[in-house]
DNA sequence: GTCCGTCTGTTCGCTATCGCACCCGTGCTG
DNA sequence: CAGCACGGGTGCGATAGCGAACAGACGGAC
């Protein structure tokens, strides 16, 4: 049952953690759907579970384009911690699954309450910002194949399956690339048998030789991840590596 | 004397103001210092006041890429404020000026007794997340020559002068591409009246013409800022949209 | 004045993508 | 079973940007 569980939540001690959870109501993500858009009023924080979340930036008229992608290692809707009451990006629903919700009015009020909720905001945020950063550099100057390695490698993470629905056409629109690039680098990943896909199915065959083919940003994420919030995977987490203001000095160094 | 001071610090509160400004010291910060590299422990926060700095995101061997930019409208170090302790990027002075900078110790101490500057912290947060979204998309889609408009007009509204410091090759790290692209696409602006360089010292001539030239990120940034902040230019700002959780409720809609 | 480093401009061949268009197989629908 | 929407594969010319190399031009140092 731990392993149902959204690490932000799970990083809380106990009774910040069950106070959480009762104003949480459990929804269920569905493929595709536009949790919010940029400018809108946030609604709703989510905490996802199995499914999971792309964030998307627009530009001119371009469909868009990914910039971060949220699972069960986040939560949508952190802005709330910085006092920031607009959507800054819109967000997709890109892998269909379960997900804790909260309102934003009792979430508004459980962070006045929780210290430990602050923090691991604060140190998810953080995360957020250095993968915003990343992707950044990603975009400008690694092709289209490796990037498709991490993407794929992200989802998986996030979908904990080995399979998952997308196309070659939702993968473009993601990577911000043509259709038939995605082809073309899917193709190659595919004679490899890294992996498998037919009709929208895709499934991971080798997840070792993803790991060989993405660009070094995926590991770069993951480390920044496990500094500053003790691990993405299995185990309970260390706790995260936030530093109250008054306690700065200490480790800062000489 | 306004004019001279840093617009985070302006928005503070009288006696919070003073505060901090009883443990700034005013530096000089020369061209091409850099100021801090990406996991090194954070030793002090910086206030530009006419220097301004670039965030640099470094992958693989490339040389480096700017993905924000701190002038008198922002900080360098606003990580202290999410309790990280290291620095998330490299930050490279671009132009040379005066900037108020404060030690770790001293800003955490500060940073836990005012409530004001927590607040303003976490707005200025927010923009530079949607700072660091746009570059993203920014990078991808958009095309030298209106990426280049874009960063001159980013370099002057922080300089506060038309004319600033600059070779060919900078821009080209900067921007992550090749110097002759720059070469083009600054030849490009300079036969259309809206810049003049020689030999490292660029003029902006045409500030409207500039403007049209770049690419939309230039205003949605402007647009994101005074949104959150209340204004980059002139006046004092109006109070930063900053909304404590408690009262999260109210502003978010029905 | 001469030297040399820095800044800028130009050229060449190359490649990763782009935009567009067309094709084919699959599997659902009526 | 005919039609159709969808997912995927292919081909074509165009282009923005790349890497490397070289050439002029200015300006400070000696």
């Amino acid at each position: 049952m731990a392993a149902a569980e959204n690490h932000l939540i799970e990083l809380l001690p106990r009774q910040d953690r069950q106070r959480l959870l009762a104003i949480c109501e459990p929804v269920d993500l569905v493929l595709s759907e536009v949790l919010c858009e940029r400018g809108s009023p946030t609604r709703h924080v989510y905490f996802p579970i199995d499914g999971f979340i792309s964030l998307v930036t627009q530009v001119d008229q371009s469909p868009g384009l990914e910039v971060g992608m949220v699972g069960r290692e986040g939560m949508l809707g952190v802005q709330l911690a910085l006092g920031v009451v607009v959507e800054p990006l819109r967000a997709v629903v890109q892998g269909a699954g379960a997900s804790w919700r909260v309102g934003t009015g009792p979430f508004g009020r459980e962070l006045a309450r929780s210290a430990a909720l602050r923090h691991s905001l604060s140190a998810y945020l953080s995360v957020l910002m250095a993968q915003l950063a990343s992707s950044a550099a990603c975009l400008r100057f690694h092709m289209i194949g490796p990037r498709l390695a991490r993407w794929l490698l992200m989802s998986q993470d996030r979908a904990h399956s080995d399979r998952f629905h997308v196309t070659h056409e939702f993968l473009a629109y993601m990577l911000g690339v043509r259709r038939v690039g995605i082809t073309m680098a899917a193709g190659d990943l595919q004679h490899s048998g890294l992996i498998e896909y037919h009709r929208g199915e895709l499934t991971v065959l080798d997840r070792g030789g993803l790991e060989a083919a993405a660009c070094s940003c995926y590991a770069k994420d993951q480390h920044t991840y496990a500094e500053r919030m003790g691990g993405l995977g299995g185990s309970r987490p260390a706790t995260p590596s936030f530093v109250p203001p008054e306690k700065i000095l200490d480790s800062a160094g000489t």
